[in-house]
DNA sequence: CATGAATGAGCGTTCATTCAT
DNA sequence: GATGAATGAACGCTCATTCAT
C-alpha cells in the first residue's frame, strides 16, 4: 500500500472528523471513546491514530474546520451589499438550518476548553479570530458610513459574541428553545446597536420606527 | 448508633456540597474524582456515599441549591421598587462579584445536562422555573405600567435568558472578557427592550438616544 | 473496611513485592504485565495500585528491599572477626544459595536502569551505597591492620564490584555457569588483593603460598 | 523485477543493522520501535521486513556480527608474540576506545537472551564460542610454556569471562565507572592468574610484589 | 521488490462504587 | 453510622506485523 494520494488522505481525515463530530455531539467529549469513533468511521482503532495523534487532536481538527467555515461566512458578510441581511442569514444558518447537535458540540468543546490544555488554546485562538473579524467588519462598515453605532467596534463585536453565544448555548441546552422567534428578536437588537444606514439616507428613522415594528412583526408571527 | 440529628445531616450535606462545588469549579466535573471531593470535604469516601448516591447526585445537589438562591433573588427583584436597578444588581452580582469559577461551574453543569440523565432533568426544571419567574415578573410589571415592552413577556424572558447565559458563557470561556464594559452594555439593551417607565412615561422613545446615554451613565456609575 | 493495621499493610506490600519479583524474574520487566503480577499475588488490579503507584514503583520497592538486605550483610561482614570468611559467606549466599532467577532479576533491573528514569535513579543510588559501604569496610580493615592491600580502598571496592557483578551477570546469563568452581576462585583473587592478615602475624606468607594452594584446592575439587 | 545482487543485499542488511544498533544502543531494545529503525536506516517499514523477519531477528543479526568481530580479535591474540599485551589491547579496545553505548547494547542483548527464544540461542552459542576460544588459547599458551597458571584452562577462561563481563556491566551501568584505573587493575589480576613467563621464567612468584608494580606500570603507561 | 497505511490485541493506569469491618 | 481497602471494567494509546497496491 504505497503512499495515498493527498486528496484521498484529506478525504479520509474529513470522514473521520465527521464520525468524531457525530459521536461527540451525541455522547459528549468525555463519554465518547476512541473505539466509538473508530467504529462510527468504519476504521480500525490504529488507523484513527494514523490520522489524529490523540483524542484532543480530533477536537482540534473539528474546531479548525469550523473556524475555516465561519471565516468564509464572515468574509461573505463583509462583502455583502446589505450588511444586516447577510448577518441575519448567518444567524439563521447556524441557529435554524444546522442540526441542534452542532451547538451541543460547540458547547462541549467550549466547556472542555475552560481548563487549559491544547483544546483550550485552539478554542481561544479561534475565538480571538472571530472576535477580531467582527471588529474589523464593523470598523469597515462604520468608515463606509453603512452603520452608525454608539459603541466602539470592539465592544460591538463583544456584544455580538455574547448574544451569538447566548443563542448557541440556549439552543443546545433548552429543548424548548424557539429559534424562529428568538433569532429575529436578537437580530433586531443587533440592528438597533449597529444603526445601519445601508444605502438609505433616511436611515436615522429606521432605528426606532422600523426596528420596533420589526420586533412587533416577530411577536405577531408567534401569535 | 442513633440516627444523626436532621440538622447535623443537613449541615454535613451542605459541607460536602461546598467541597464538591469547589472541586468541580477548579477541575471540571469529569476531572474531579470522588476521592478529591472526600478529601476536600474532610470526609471518608464511604461517608460521601451516605449523603450522595453518586457523582451525578452531587451536581444535582449543587444545581438545586443554585436554583433556590436564584429564586430568592428573582423574588427580590420582583418586589423591588425600581425594576431595572434591581435587575442590574443581580447582573452585577453574578458577573462581577462572584468569582469566575462559578460561571465555569454552571457551564460545566449545563454541558453535562445536555445528554439526558438526572442532571439534565434537574437543570432543565431549574431553567423552566427561572424562565417562568422572569415571565411572571415582566407580566406583572407590564400590568403595573412599570414597563412597556414591545415584545410579549415570554419572549422577553427568553431574550433575557439568551443574554444572561451569553454573559455567563463568555465570562467562563474568554479570559479577556471585560465585564465592566459588557454588563452595562447588555443592561442598556435590556432596558431598551423593557422600555421601563418607572420615572418617565416617554420611555418608549429612549431606544437610541437615551439608550446611549444610559450606557454612559452605567459606565460612569461604576468608575 | 477501616484502616488496616500498619503491619498488615506492610505484609501485603511484601506479598505483592514477592509476586512481582517472581514474575519479573521469570518473564523480565517488560514482558510482565500488571495483570500477571496481580494474578500472581492473588490481588485485584486495583489493589495493586493501592500499594504501588506504578510498575516502576514495584521495581523501586524490590531494589529498596534488596539494598536493605545487602546493607545488613555488609554490616555483619564489617563486624566479623574473620573478614575473608565473612565475605566468602556473602558470596556463597548470593551465588549458590539464592535461586538463579534472583540474578536475572538484578540484571533486568540494572538493564532497565541504563536509560534514565526513576528506576535508574534508585538503582544508581543503591549502587553508590554499596560501593561506599565496601570502601568504608576496607578502610577500617586496613586501619585495624587486618588487611594490607596494595590498592586504595576505593579502587578495591570498585574491583570487588566488577567481580561481584561479573559473577552475577554470568550466573544469570550462562546456563553452564559453575558457581562451585568460580566463586572460590574469585574469592582467592579477592584474598590476594586484600592481603588479609587477620590475627596471624605471619600473614605475609599467606599471600602467595596459601593462596595458590587455595586455588589448586579449588581446581582439584572440580576434577 | 530481478533479484538484487547479493552484495547489494548484503550491504543493505549491514546498513539496517547499523541503524538498528544505533537505535538499540540509545533507547534500549524495548523502547526502540521498528519505525525508529526504518527511519534511522532511511528504509521503508516494509523493506525492513524483507531483510529481517522480526525485531528479534535484528538483535540476532547484531549479535552475530559482534561474534565475528570478537572471533577475529581472539584469533589475533592467539597469534600475538606477547599474549598479555595482546589481551590488554583487546581489553582497552572494548573498555576505553569504544563508546559506552556499545556496552549498553551488549547488556541489553544479554538481558534479552535470558528468557529463551532465538536471541538467547544466538547469544549463548556466541558465549560458548568465546569461552572455548579462550580455553584453547590458554591451553596452547600453557603447552608452549608461555604461561604457567595454577588453574586449568577452562576455569581460567571462565574467570576471564567473569572479569570481562564484570567490566562490561559496570561500564554500562555505572556513570562513575573509571576505566583508566580499573582496566589495568583487572589486567594485573589476569596476569597474576596466568603467570605469564614470556620474558621471565620466575613469573610464578610475581603474584603480590610484581603484581602491584605491574599495576603501577600499566597505570604509568597510560599517563 | 518496495511501500506505508492498516490492523487489533494488548498495554499501564484510573476511578466510581461497594462492603467487610 | 463511618471507614477506606478492594474491585474490575473501561479508558487512551502503542506498535509489531501484514499486505494491497
Amino acid at each position: 500500500m504505497p503512499k495515498l494520494r493527498p486528496d484521498t488522505q484529506k478525504a479520509r481525515r474529513e470522514h473521520i472528523l465527521d464520525a468524531a463530530e457525530h459521536c461527540f455531539a451525541r455522547l459528549g467529549f468525555h463519554r465518547t471513546t476512541m473505539q466509538d469513533i473508530s467504529r462510527a468511521a468504519g476504521v480500525s482503532l490504529g488507523a484513527l491514530y494514523v490520522y489524529f495523534a490523540s483524542k484532543e487532536d480530533l477536537i482540534a481538527g473539528i474546531t479548525g474546520r469550523d473556524r475555516a467555515k465561519l471565516a468564509e461566512q464572515l468574509a461573505a458578510v463583509s462583502e455583502a451589499p446589505d450588511l444586516m441581511a447577510a448577518l441575519e442569514r448567518v444567524g439563521e444558518h447556524y441557529m435554524i438550518d444546522e442540526p441542534r447537535h452542532k451547538q451541543q458540540l460547540v458547547i462541549d468543546i467550549g466547556c472542555e476548553s475552560m481548563r487549559d490544555g491544547p483544546v483550550g488554546e485552539i478554542f481561544r485562538s479561534c475565538d480571538v479570530f472571530v472576535l477580531s473579524q467582527f471588529e474589523a467588519l464593523f470598523e469597515r462598515a462604520r468608515q463606509d458610513g453603512r452603520i452608525a453605532p454608539a459603541l466602539d467596534s470592539k465592544t460591538l463585536a463583544q456584544i455580538i459574541a455574547v448574544m451569538g453565544d447566548g443563542l448557541f448555548w440556549r439552543r443546545g441546552i433548552d429543548p424548548g428553545f424557539d429559534a424562529k422567534t428568538l433569532v429575529p428578536a436578537v437580530m433586531a437588537l443587533i440592528r438597533s446597536l449597529l444603526a445601519p444606514s445601508d444605502n438609505d439616507p433616511a436611515a436615522a428613522e429606521t432605528i426606532t420606527g422600523p426596528q420596533s415594528s420589526d420586533v412587533r412583526a416577530v411577536t405577531r408571527s408567534r401569535a
